[in-house]
DNA sequence: GGGCTAATTGAAAACAGTTTTCAGTGTGAT
DNA sequence: ATCACACTGAAAACTGTTTTCAATTAGCCC
């Protein structure tokens, strides 16, 4: 889980300016359990700071996905959300149903890689992997 | 590889037209070694058939995409280019350099599906996994 | 506690990709 | 050849995102 003071000391340590707005936004983004549009995200900040723009939240966004504290989430209709995301190398799961998002980090994909490389004679260098299904509450 | 004429088929067994800008982007799609996006396909199409409307090159996609013969792939910036896909279950790996394309179907996760569902209560459904590298041309 | 300045903000406009509309066209069945 | 209706494409409408720019504000220095 993230701490909205972890995300706004990883904003104070790049020189970056902790305003109203920006406060807002990683408070919802902090509290996210799920998967969030940058829509929802400022219909939710606006709670918090009412005349937050829209056209910040994108900005915060891009901000928050440089400090890795959120990664784009793939839905079925693309990749139009961004969940919270903790330092380091990790996957989601998304529930199909609430869209409730929880990272893993064990993915131990070593073996498939090498099969795939020799088959297709590809040299890997980065893999996505998302998973879909239903999380505790929604089954 | 996709051969244009079994997309033609699978489009006559479902009731579609065969009709001219239809065919000319089957045969786009056929013959692409790469994600493309829309607008690509609609300019390559435009080759076989002059007057191909962008339209229609979106509204072909959809229904080669139902008949599971194009599937989206996700870049960086999102995810708006369509890969060749042959039937049953696969996965893109992805040159970053030419965009290159092939598909491969060993994805023997089932033991890491199990170890997520164990430590996050989630009953897994589908999972999406895609490989970025370098082809073979392009190391 | 004031100022100072560059970073930041948000309304509006611009932009890009996608979808809808609709009158006209072309396919495939008969 | 004829015909019904699926299909087409230009234009308009929409949606999500980015740019612009004058006004505001956070954080720093006195
Ligand atoms: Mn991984
Ligand atoms: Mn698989
Ligand atoms: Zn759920
Ligand atoms: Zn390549």
């Amino acid at each position: 889980m993230l701490s909205e003071s972890s995300l706004a000391q990883a904003f104070t340590a790049r020189g970056y300016k902790l305003t109203r707005p920006r406060r807002a936004v990683l408070k919802v983004v902090a509290q996210a359990g799920a998967g969030l549009s940058p829509a929802q995200i400022h219909a939710r900040a606006k709670k918090f700071h009412p005349h937050t723009g829209l056209v910040t939240v994108y900005r915060t966004l891009d901000l928050l996905a440089e400090c890795g504290a959120v990664r784009r989430v793939h839905g079925e209709d693309g990749c139009h959300s961004y969940a919270p995301a903790s330092a380091g190398h990790a996957h989601h799961v998304i529930c199909g149903q609430c869209h409730a998002v929880v990272e893993f980090e064990e993915c131990d994909l070593a073996e498939l890689l090498k099969t795939v490389q020799r088959r297709t004679g590809y040299k890997i260098q980065e893999h996505w992997l998302e998973l879909f299904g239903l999380c505790p509450n929604c089954r």
